[in-house]
Order: structure tokens, then C-alpha cells, then sequence
DNA sequence: CAAAGTTAAACAAATGTTTAATTTTTAAAC
DNA sequence: GTTTAAAAATTAAACATTTGTTTAACTTTG
């Protein structure tokens, strides 16, 4: 179907080049359509990104709710959430890396709120875990929450964004159980009541 | 003079509205100048980029060799880089900014090993005083260092492309002082010797 | 007077979008 | 099952802007 293949071939330029770097012709050229079936389908080369992300935000939302529900305690349900993060984080880099990329960008603004809140969707869940861990005296209770989050998402757009260069040099796999024995390490030490 | 205008007036559009986003004729207007003029003294609209971002090194630049040469003990050490790493984060906010918006594109590879190796230097100087730290036996040495130090760029980070959304509230001397607090707490619970 | 600096205009290429014509698909009528 | 007409999809071309850069004439400076 053209619509999917416009999509298809969209998502792979934006996440490599940008969306400003990518011209409609070049989708068109990727997807094997014609131009103006771009504009057709989605109206602009605007709201094909809009479309794109709302189609993408489900495929890569990071659903931390069940393990809120779960009876674990708080350092494993806070380890099951840090591993799941890692996992959607590295099987979805570039999309990551795109919606960052995009996020630093000062034009359409109501494309950033869109992707503003699709990212804050995690940080909600994950602050509740941390809460509860304070209301059961495992964790700490006179910590910043919200830069709390921010070191973790701050860590994690290293990885999505190869801030991380010189660790690059090891595999996905490699780099994965590094972060997330270091994230452990850092969390717990840090979180855990002594 | 004309240099320094089209300089001035290239750094203000580059840090609020991006590369891409910023024509010369932009530029040319808030440095009232003519538009021939930025080629003329340029070259071209990126190597007033790059002009721009070697001379602006110098003066962002975070020395912390200065420290290193102290004979203070480790976590004064580490407490005074931070301290300075954070001034002066907050004090070029919009410039960090840029350089990262920057970074995240892939075109213009050229520029971006120029930003890179910028941004690596503060690195390569936070790395050794750990280093120290841990010969000292005052720091673990069971840690991941480029992992420790992607957690303090990624924090950073989250500071200047306003990742931290809802902790921005606070104007920025309060905010400065919350993280220079949060840093202190984290990295000093992680790092030292139980 | 020669070199450096400045100007307005033109240039060439690229961009997202629209148009108008043509083909294909859909679905109802026979 | 075939016909038929309206709707949807596709096409090539054109459109209107915008972009960074260059040119050629000029003014200013040393």
C-alpha cells in the first residue's frame, strides 16, 4: 500500500538524516512513489512526521504500569524497569536519537509538545516507583525525584545519542550489560536507605 | 567592525534558532550588513559556523587542569569541578545548546568532529581526577569511568536542552543550586569507599 | 592609485506544494 | 457477469519561494 510505503521509507530517512534534511523527493525515491503522493496521502511533509510519530508512539512506548502493579519489592521492580527502559531504548536508537534531534529543534513547536509528551509518559510511571520505594523506607526520601529521573533519561540519551563515543566501540550487547550493571549500580547506591 | 558584527549576530540566531533554521540573509539583517558581506569575510555560511565555534572554545572552555594540579583531596577535588562545570554550563547554556543540536545532525561530519573534540576535552580532565581519586583509595574502583562520566555529561545535557521540563520552574539560580546539590549526593554515594 | 571593503542585483539550484490530466478501483445497476 | 459512472489514486509538469553564492560596479581606506 503506498501509504504504508511512504511511511516505511520516511521513517528511515528521518531517523538517518533529520527531518529537515530529508527532501519529500527523497521519500518518494525511497518508497518508489510518486511526489505528489506524499501531499496526497498525508497533506504535507509536515504532517507525514506528525503521522509517523503518532503511528510509532504505541510500537515504542515503554510500558512500565505492570510492574507498578506487581507485589516485588522496590529494588526489583525498580531493576525490571531500568531493564526494560534499557531494552526499548537500544531496539529503538534511532528513533530515539530522531525524536531528540527533533526535540532541539525551535521550529514547530507543536510537533515538540507532541514528542514532549510522548517521552514523559516514562518519567510518570518510573517517579511513582520511586515514591513508593520511599513510602515502604527502602529508598531515600530527601532526594530530587525529578533530577533523580533526569540523570537516568540523561544517561540514557547518551546511549541513543553516541554521546558515549569512546564506549561505542563495544556491541549493542556488550553495551547494554555495561550501562545496565552501571545504572544499577549508580541507582542503588544511590537510592537505597543505609 | 563588520567581522565582529556578522560574528555577533551568527552566534544569536545560531543558539536560539539552529544552523539550518538561520539564513545568511537573517543574519545579515540583525548585523545590518549586506548579505555579500558573510561570504566575503567567510567564505561560506559554515565556515562562519566553524569560525564561530573555534573562537567561542576558548572562552567556554572548562578548565579543570588548574584542579588537577591542586593537592586537595579527592572529593574537594571532584566538588570543585563540578562547581565549575556547572557555572559554566548555565553561563553558555544556549551555546551547549547549539553545539549539541548540531551534533545530532549528520550531515557536515567535518563540523561535527570539530564539536566533538570540544566537548571531549572537560572529559579527558574529569576522567583523571577519578583516576586519582581511586589511587588514592578514597574513590571505588569497581566503576565504569566512562559510564560515570556519561552520567554527568548526560545530567548536563538534561540541563541545557531543558529536558528537565518541569524542574525548569525554578529560575536558574535555584535550579543551579539543585543540581549542584543532587550531583554532590549522587556522584559522592556512588564513587567513595564504603 | 591600488587594495580592501561594500553594495544591489542577478544566479542557479533546491524545496514543498499544487494542478490538471490520466489511470485504476469501487460499487451499484442492469 | 458485464456495464457504467463516480470516487480514489497516480502521474508528469509546473509553480512559487527560498536558499547560499557570485558578479560587477562602486566607495572607502591606506
Amino acid at each position: 500500500m503506498t501509504r504504508d510505503k511512504i511511511l516505511h521509507a520516511a521513517r528511515e530517512l528521518f531517523e538517518e538524516k533529520g527531518f529537515d534534511a530529508t527532501t519529500v523527493r527523497d521519500i518518494a525515491n525511497k518508497a518508489e512513489v510518486n511526489v505528489a503522493l506524499i501531499n496526497y496521502h498525508f497533506g504535507s511533509k509536515e504532517l507525514l512526521l506528525t503521522t509517523l510519530i503518532d503511528e510509532l508512539s504505541n510500537a515504542t512506548h515503554i510500558k512500565l504500569s505492570d510492574i507498578n502493579k506487581s507485589t516485588a519489592d522496590p529494588v526489583a521492580k525498580l531493576q525490571q524497569a531500568m531493564d526494560i527502559m534499557l531494552d526499548k531504548t537500544f531496539a529503538n536508537k534511532k528513533y530515539y536519537q530522531m525524536l531528540h534531534r527533533e526535540l532541539s529543534t525551535v521550529q514547530r513547536p507543536q510537533l515538540n509538545e507532541q514528542i514532549a509528551k510522548n517521552l514523559k509518559r516514562n518519567r510518570t510511571e518510573l517517579r511513582y516507583l520511586i515514591e513508593e520505594g520511599q513510602r515502604l523506607k527502602v529508598f531515600r526520601d530527601d532526594i530530587d525525584i525529578e533530577l533523580t529521573l533526569g540523570t537516568i533519561s540523561g544517561l540514557l540519551h547518551q546511549v541513543t545519542n553516541s554521546g558515549l563515543r569512546d564506549a561505542f566501540k563495544d556491541n549493542d550487547n556488550k553495551l547494554k550489560s555495561r550501562i545496565r550493571h552501571h545504572l544499577f549500580d549508580l541507582m542503588l547506591s544511590f537510592l537505597k536507605r543505609k
